[in-house]
DNA sequence: CACTATACGGAACGATGGTTCCGGTTGTCA
DNA sequence: TGACAACCGGAACCATCGTTCCGTATAGTG
């Protein structure tokens, strides 16, 4: 499991803060590399089982004790946080780079590609988007918030160049692919199928032909 | 609350069975009665919240003690599926009507909105068809089959007509639907909304490029 | 009307999962 | 090395939920 190393950012949960500024002394060490494991072990989990991932399974993977695990999180929730904002944050800024490729058509449906491929990766993203009954924190919701707008930008370019058919929200379009990807992994449907379906909403986001949906019978009735 | 009353049937559930033949001698009337009333207000709860529906809840709003409600079913499981066996048999025989339908197009894309409309509508039908960690009993999972080999025989046919693209499987249609109906009511968004995304789903099932049989051209771009 | 099988209600039980508490351990500093 | 604060583990606690049990109420019958 080599993945990015997951940053302690600051406050997010506010662990205990491994800063050695402020007014806190810095960490003990075995504090420090408890909270480590932890964050790994909580990668692992919530990647594979979601939010609803005991957290007992957490702590026994970190070979640490709940009581640990509490030391350094608040709550179960600022945990997942901490894990999840990470993930956030790298869509975010895949989504602001991609807000300034030149190609607009290009951009935007590789980001949607790159998108699913990651919340069908960690399950705990679809988790945190679905808002699958998580009072997401600050932080997250923002970095949310920067993700939104981005995939809005791109959405507005794409639909500028003529690659995209208009009047879709930047909710609907992130629905639409958070939901395939939990589909997918409820059905145990493999990578195959799951592209299959993230292409057929890619083609159904393009614009429609020039009115001619009313061949056969369209959706005429 | 209209909506098709729930028809007990027969060894679903194994409820204590009303029938009067057999070995057991019919219901008492308040028995029958609070039956009636157990099933009334699962149908509404489990529509509203889906299988994660305490059942306190259900009894409460059937105004009968848990006791009561388990004296009529075994099981949790059992009342469940009984409230979604009867809808699903309704979607399956659409399915299978649609079938035989002479427009091929016309018929699996309609379909397509119906089981979209139905099943944002009761949000059981989402944990039934998203296997959302439940074990189905064989009524219901044989119900599923009969719908999804309707539902397969409406897409080859479409396929044929030149309708819909191929490489798709049934499973996957389905889940493209159930993936968005479920992405729609976490994230709150109205039913225009998932109109539209439903919309762009047909649209990407349709055939890709430019060659379609009836007419349209592609974008071209 | 009396009697009993049937049904009822809801307290109680057991399992699961998040969170708290505290006696014991250990890093760190002098 | 000694001493103290920080830290650790995991038992215990609380809440939620499905399910069971049993004392009580009542429909149906003679």
């Amino acid at each position: 499991m080599g993945e990015g190393a997951v940053a302690v950012s600051a406050d997010v949960a506010t662990p205990t803060g491994a800063e050695t500024e402020g007014g806190r002394r810095p960490m003990r060490a075995d504090a420090l590399k408890n909270q480590g494991r932890i964050l790994e072990a909580a990668e692992e989990v919530f990647a594979l089982q979601g939010v609803s991932a005991p957290i007992d399974m957490v702590a026994e993977r970190a070979g640490v004790g709940v009581g640990t695990l509490y030391r350094h999180f608040p709550t179960k929730e600022a945990l997942f946080e901490a894990i999840v904002l990470t993930r956030l944050e790298e869509l975010a800024s895949a989504a602001s780079a991609a807000t300034q490729a030149d190609d607009a058509n290009e951009a935007f449906f590789s980001f949607l590609r790159l998108f699913a491929r990651q919340v069908s990766k960690k399950h705990d993203l679809i988790d945190a988007l679905g808002a699958a009954g998580i009072d997401i924190k600050s932080q997250c919701s923002a970095t949310i918030g920067v993700l939104e707008s981005g995939v809005e930008r791109m959405l507005e370019r794409a639909e500028a160049v003529g690659a995209v058919r208009g009047g879709l929200s930047t909710h609907e379009v992130i629905g639409l692919l958070v939901g395939v990807c939990q589909a997918a992994e409820q059905s145990d449907l493999d990578a195959a199928s799951q592209e299959r379906m993230v292409e057929v909403i890619c083609d159904g986001l393009r614009p429609r032909p020039v009115a001619a949906p009313t061949g056969p019978g369209g959706p005429s009735a």
